[in-house]
DNA sequence: CGCCTGATGCAAACGGCTCGCAACAGGGGC
DNA sequence: GCCCCTGTTGCGAGCCGTTTGCATCAGGCG
């Protein structure tokens, strides 16, 4: 199952612009933090502060992880990097887009699928009217089964807990 | 701010149907498990299993924490319980209803508000319908900001993430 | 009413993340 | 180009919510 590489619209597309905004909003541009950086232009997807400590498998050279938690949240308050909270597992870190995509987690197999937001915008507008309530799913995804295993029958375990706390955070699939 | 205390059709409307349901499942009835029970009904609403250990208050005995999870396991497993993950904090616990509430939580001030899940329905079928995702907002609720925080100008911090993790965690409030 | 087996209590471990602190090193100022 | 100030790092410890291991205890069937 090959996924094609989701290329959005980065608010930096290039690794210098980050560093420039980096200092910019007065940090500085240490090794940890370029590779941090680096590893999330490298990664097809979003990942754990793990995987990107862990050097993305081997492809990068290790960090310490406390350094990748440092780093991710001031790449966030800078407006480089966002979140996604996948289901149990640990927080998913990805470079910021202009509009950051939305996700839908399957609680059965813990697939991700990301979606365009624009395409969530009608459900947010109607929810808005309804509620009042101004729904973002970039951060905490919309969750429930997706089409594959809303066919299939229940499986031996109910407890879509457990399947969507895979060992390896689920990479993000492009969708929709 | 009272809140409305929330009576939805449950799937076991008495203490005896849910220890009977234990039994029929071939589980034994003891003094901590009928207590945890016994706390679900006395909840004004969702609660974490540490409330439910600390014995709500005083107003019930305490117990072990660790005992309490695995009531609540056994308990979610008889379909008699159900948990919420209301952002950071730790889940919440209810007794299920036929058709469990949804909720919308507010990431800037915690609030969680439990919606019908029948108002959710024409949205529901709007995601099976582009995405195939069948999506349950009773599990993972659907985040975002609400009326209020919405029309507020952006705080010192737009790190929603801190808000919605109080230090006790928010009770669910009954709404629309 | 006794025995088997599942439930409990307690302690320890775990995963994800945060914090404290001394040592280190960017990079503005000279 | 160098120095010093201050932000950043590395490492350890700690925290919170939850799970697990294990010896002991007690429901409830026979």
């Amino acid at each position: 199952m090959t996924v094609a590489p989701e290329r959005r619209p980065l608010v930096f597309e290039r690794l210098e612009h980050v560093t420039d905004a980096l200092r910019r909003a007065g940090h500085r541009v240490t090794g940890p933090a370029r590779r941090v950086i680096e590893a999330l232009f490298a990664a097809d997807g979003p990942v754990s502060a793990e995987q990107i400590a862990a050097g993305l498998d081997g492809r990068q050279s290790a960090l310490e992880l406390t350094s990748v938690y440092r780093n991710l949240e001031r790449l966030e308050q800078i407006g480089a990097v966002s979140h996604v909270h996948a289901g149990h597992g640990p927080g998913l870190y990805a470079l910021a887009s202009t509009r950051d995509r939305e996700y839908l987690v399957c609680d059965r197999c813990g697939r991700v699928t990301s979606v365009d937001p624009e395409a969530l915008d009608p459900l947010r507008d109607s929810l808005r009217d309804a509620f009042g309530h101004h729904a973002r799913f970039s951060h905490f995804p919309i969750h429930g089964l997706c089409a594959g295993c809303a066919r299939a029958p229940d499986p031996a375990s109910p407890r879509a807990d457990r399947a969507a706390r895979p060992r390896r955070p689920a990479r993000a699939r492009t969708g929709a």
